[in-house]
RNA sequence: GGGCCGUUAGCUCAGUUGGCAGAGCAUCGGACUUUUAAUCCGAGUGUCCAGGGUUCGAGCCCCUGACGGCCCA
């Protein structure tokens, strides 16, 4: 995918030119006396008083992103981080440096130093008086009008992306300024923000695959991080009332538009509070990061628009499956009734689905895609919800709530659990559903938070936010691989390539005397099929050979 | 898992009824001292995703597969 190609080779002999001229390609250090977006700005400051006067000459520094020579003078398009400017370069006034032109190529780096002026046409320009290169681009940026679109090499190769496509780059500084508006948010209401470990010898507080790795000074598997909850709690009962952590956690499952396998959330836990006081800062929260960052509460997904402004639709989950699957699940209260009842409505279900897996996917089915408008669902069986404290007076629910926008779940919160007793028991519930249900996921029971919560924990209420889902929601985007700078995906070319080489010099060390066919049919044996199927007979052999030596 | 669409130059894309493989950008050579997607003259550039089939002849038709996108489950 990635080749050396003639465009690679020109540009390489060009450095080595420009190396025999004396000149670095890679020079070390540049004087910049402003960045593009501060020349513009005192170009217009000075134009806006009539003194009239010059001003000193500044330097600039960017990508070269345009040229348009016009022999003994040249305008050049630069861009950096902060914008655009454009340089105009006289030979009679650059002399020999104008020389350098020959051998500048798109995608250079360039420092310009000269006075800031109008043209003509009223472009603003850095009329040089030198240049200097400050770095080289040995390959061409992609095709400078529509950018780079093939879909996978975006993704693979992020930096031409964003090099080549503003709106991209405009949309990741959007999620640096969105995490940002919510650290002070929530700092604004005294949370501290704090980091709780990702590699964790019992993978709980959520449900979900976990990965495994290995710590080899303690011979010892540990699971990364499927959620932060628990440690998040453990602060709250050491008496840190207001805590939040932003992080990574990872679920080992497929990849799709609304999932990557390592994703960002914020969790938050407040003391002294329960649910429905979350749920008045989810919306606050919500609709300030709208107004600050995109101008307004309402937000245009495709056609549809979303008003964020507080206050959002509060709807039992109940009720809700009651208005979209015209089933009450109360009426069905074990596995097998209601899931005859959702094969009657079309939702696909399986004879080993637990109850709570059957609320969920009929939660899923009929009620997330008419959740456009931002609808709080409150209230969800215990049965899938170990760390929620009960409705007082109606034991089946807990309070819980989650929050959709746009048809997808966004946030999830709880009045926490805070009585151990009931905690162990809600834990061994799940241990049990585990054995029951075959192949499901459950939480699993983790002794040090059960020992923890001994000590003691306030009424507390938790929220747990999805940070890539907020961002597609308030970019518009409907794949979470837009708003993600390197997303997952699955092996490339070269990645299979890489790993049936690397099995044929595993095999080689193991026996040195394994022949090209055994091998040949061990590799087409124990590769997986993924890799296998995408390697052709003779490609595989020829791979074989090479490395015989 | 199913359906639809796609895969052609470095990039973005055309490609007629099955009859010499194309454009723009980029690149290379030349002209041009106020351009704005500069312009003008000239040049080079291909595993048409892979494999099979039909045919005198396949980028195009048929089959199989790979990869990707979208939709559905």
């Amino acid at each position: 995918m990635v080749e050396r190609d003639e465009f690679f080779q020109v540009r390489s002999e060009k450095l080595e030119r420009l190396r025999q001229q004396g000149i670095d390609p890679y020079p070390a250090r540049y004087k910049r006396t402003h960045t593009i977006k501060k020349v513009l700005e005192l170009l217009a400051k000075r134009e806006s008083k009539p003194t009239d006067t010059e001003g000193r000459p500044v330097s600039i520094t960017g990508r070269v992103i345009a040229v348009r020579n016009m022999g003994k003078a040249a305008f050049l398009d630069i861009r950096d981080g902060t914008g655009q400017i454009q340089g105009y370069l006289q030979r009679d006034v650059l002399g020999d440096g104008y020389d350098l032109l020959k051998d500048l190529d798109l995608g250079d780096f360039l420092g310009v130093y000269g006075k800031l002026t109008r043209t003509r046409r009223g472009e603003p320009s850095v009329s040089a008086q030198s240049i200097t290169l400050l770095g080289k681009a040995l390959r061409p940026p992609p095709e400078k009008w529509r950018g780079l679109q093939d879909v996978q090499q975006r993704f693979r190769q992020r930096e031409v992306d964003l090099l080549s496509n503003q709106g991209v780059r405009e949309r990741f500084i959007l999620r640096s300024k969105v995490v940002e508006g919510i650290r002070r948010f929530l700092s604004n209401r005294d949370f501290i923000e704090v980091e709780t470990p990702i590699l964790l010898a019992v993978a709980a507080g959520g449900v979900a695959q976990p990965f495994t790795t290995q710590h080899n000074a303690l011979s010892r598997t540990l699971y990364l991080r499927i959620a932060t909850e628990l440690h998040l709690k453990r602060c709250i009962i050491g008496g840190l009332d207001r805590v939040f952590e932003i992080g990574r956690i990872f679920r080992n499952e497929g990849l799709d538009a609304r999932h990557n396998p390592e994703f960002t959330t914020l969790e938050s836990y407040q003391a002294y509070t329960d649910y429905n006081e979350v749920m008045e800062m989810v919306e606050e929260m919500v609709s300030t990061l709208a107004m600050d960052n995109l101008g307004a509460t309402q937000i245009q997904v495709g056609e549809t628009s979303i008003e964020l402004k507080p206050s959002w639709k509060r709807l039992s989950l109940r009720e809700a499956i009651i208005t979209y699957a015209g089933l009450d699940i109360e009426e069905y209260p074990d596995a097998q009734s209601l899931a005859a009842q959702m094969r009657e409505r079309n939702v696909p279900v399986t004879q080993e689905d637990s109850w709570g897996r059957l609320v969920d996917k009929l939660l899923g089915d009929k009620v997330e895609p008419n959740l456009i408008q931002p609808t709080f669902l409150m209230d969800y069986p215990v049965e899938m919800t170990p760390l929620a404290k009960r409705i007082p007076g109606n034991p089946r629910y807990v309070e819980r709530f989650e929050g959709f926008i746009n048809g997808m779940e966004v946030c999830n919160a709880y009045s926490e659990l805070n009585d151990p007793v009931e905690q162990r028991l809600r834990f061994e519930e799940q241990e049990e559903l585990r054995k029951d249900h075959d192949g499901e996921d459950f939480d699993r029971l983790d002794e040090e938070f059960l020992t923890a919560i001994e000590y003691g924990m306030p009424p507390t209420g938790g929220l747990g936010m999805g940070i890539d889902r907020l961002m597609m929601m308030l970019s518009g985007q409907t794949t979470i691989r837009e708003v993600v700078l390197f997303p997952h995906l699955s092996w490339s070319q070269e990645d299979i390539f890489r790993e049936v080489d690397r099995r044929i010099q595993d095999m080689r060390s193991e026996d040195p005397s394994i022949t090209n066919d055994t091998l040949f049919n061990r590799l087409s044996s124990e590769l997986p099929g993924e890799v296998r199927s995408r390697v052709a007979d003779g490609e595989l052999r020829s791979r074989i050979e090479q490395r015989s030596n």
